[in-house]
RNA sequence: UCCCCUGUAGCUCAGUCGGUAGAGCAGUUGGCUGUUAACCAAUUUGUCGCAGGUUCGAGUCCUGCCGGGGGAGCCA
């Protein structure tokens, strides 16, 4: 007798050999001498259908407790399904009832609910077809990142998840003491962080990006993949409090390099989750969003877009279209403007560069027109910007001075300015949301249900 | 944070002009059937988000608060 997983024994032929499974009921439907229940077991979206006879042991004693949700394990024999719809079925000869799930107090019912009730019942939820889809294709693509960073050479670098300063200015950050806030020593007036536990002020980490060129500048190639925090007030179906983030850096790489990788990446993510998530991604593609598997094969079967900022508003200044926000070359491009590029004009990603210097962050490489910098965003249809990165700054005096604009304080950076002290080289990177990526290869319009226990705004349950 | 929409049965929703609460699903009971979103019949279920106000009378109109959704900003 072998213990199989239900991804397994689907794909065995029914030959009347006697396995066990293990798992939850999801639907139960009755017969005058047999009923048919379907366990799952989270291996795969398909369920088992078994075939319980009247006429077994305990049947009576179990009946009452054969509903949606219970817990089970059932020991029968594999054979060849008369009906539709499988290949195989179970029957059972044994069945124990673990935990039942009384249908008066379950609050899954055998029915499509909303995510916004879901929401509610988040350690439920991974019981649904849905979100249990999402878990496996959340998995694959974890995995597939490490893949296609592994088998490129780069090295996984753990940067720090506490922080010593507001690293990049980007965004609000969450405040990490130990002090009680309402006995909180104070100094002149102001409280007296050196009593604090680092003996500083201290954050939870908005990127890892800056620590992450320290080690690409010594090992050339390197990623990140870990949780982010920004503590900002914002409301969206794309913004988490709490997030994870993929951040490649690499050495003597510039701009057009790093947007071969950023490139490569998606499509090597987008095939590959296509590949390994057969099941599931029929599912989205039938349940979620429709013309969800074309389109991602299009994305991996076409060349991205590239083109720079200043043509970007060119061509949104041609358009026919009627904005709602100015464009202007030296403002920063509007989500509908995002929207018009990659879904109207070129339906397709779309990698915009060298963006004005006021508008983006003092650590991108300064281009010698001296009003653009090396950044490059890239845009996808229906989510907009889904990675941002940039060449980095490499000359200290530049960077110096792009410090002090920003209105930072170059003391608080001089590791980071040490690293243009001494053997400065050419260096490129970008981040990438990993929810917003899952969101895009699911087609799920919500981010708060692509990651098992969302964080937002006046939501921290479970 | 701003704008718009919304909150009614366990779930998804309808409720007109202000007149005292409704459907589908689920549940329960019975029937039928190798079923598969099973089917057919009967049937139970309500602090109408909370607090105030207008009115003879409020699910419905007004004010405030709370929750949810969509859009915007911020951003990944």
């Amino acid at each position: 007798m072998v213990k199989l997983r239900i991804k397994e024994i689907l794909s065995l032929d029914g030959n009347n050999s006697e396995i066990t499974v293990e798992g939850w009921i999801r639907t139960r439907r009755e017969s005058k001498e047999i009923t048919f229940i379907e366990i799952n077991d989270g291996s795969t979206i398909n369920n088992l259908q078994t075939v319980v006879d009247k006429k077994i042991e305990n049947y009576e004693s179990i009946i009452q407790q054969l509903n949606n949700g219970s817990g089970v394990t059932i020991r029968g024999r594999l054979v060849p399904s008369p009906g539709q719809g499988q290949n195989v079925e179970l029957l059972a000869d044994k069945i124990q009832i673990h935990g039942d799930a009384p249908v008066d107090k379950y609050p899954l019912q055998k029915k499509r609910h909303s995510f916004e009730f879901l929401r509610t019942i988040a350690h439920l939820r991974p019981r649904t077809n849905t979100f249990g889809a999402i878990a496996r294709v959340r998995n694959a693509m974890s995995f597939e990142i490490h893949n296609f960073f592994q088998s490129r050479g780069f090295l996984y670098v753990h940067t720090p998840i506490i922080s010593g300063s507001d690293c990049e200015g980007a965004g609000e950050m969450f405040q990490v003491t130990t002090f009680k806030l309402n006995e909180a020593p104070v100094l002149d007036g102001e409280i007296d962080y050196t009593k604090d536990f680092f003996g500083k002020r201290s954050f939870l980490t908005v990127s890892g990006q800056l620590e992450g060129e320290i080690y690409a500048c010594a090992l050339k190639n390197i990623y990140t993949f870990g949780p982010t925090f920004r503590a900002e007030n914002s409301n969206t179906a794309r913004h988490l409090a709490e997030f994870w983030m993929v951040e490649p850096e690499m050495a003597f790489c510039d701009i057009d390099l790093n947007m071969d990788v950023a490139e490569e990446f998606l499509k090597y993510i987008f095939a590959s989750v296509l590949e390994k998530c057969k099941d599931d991604m029929e599912f989205f593609d039938k349940r979620i969003c429709a013309g969800l598997l074309k389109n991602l094969d299009h994305i991996i079967n076409s060349e991205f877009i590239r083109i720079d900022y200043t043509e970007a508003v060119e061509r949104l200044k041609r358009s026919k279209n009627n904005f709602e926000f100015p464009v202007k070359w030296g403002l920063d491009l509007q989500s509908e403007h995002e929207k018009y590029l990659t879904e109207k004009l070129f339906k397709k990603p779309v990698i915009i560069t060298d963006y004005p210097r006021e508008i983006k962050a003092f650590y991108m490489k300064a281009n010698n027109d001296n009003k653009t910098v090396r950044a490059m965003d890239v845009l996808v249809p229906r989510l907009g910007e889904i990675i941002g990165g940039s060449e980095r700054e490499t000359d200290y005096e530049k960077l110096q001075n792009r410090i002090d604009e920003a209105g930072l304080r170059s003391s608080d950076y001089w590791w980071y300015l040490d690293l243009r002290r001494f053997g400065s080289v050419p260096h490129s990177g970008f981040g990438l949301g990993f929810e917003r990526l899952v969101q895009f290869v699911t087609g799920m319009q919500n981010i708060r249900d692509v990651i098992p226990f969302p964080r937002c705004v006046k939501t921290l349950d479970f």
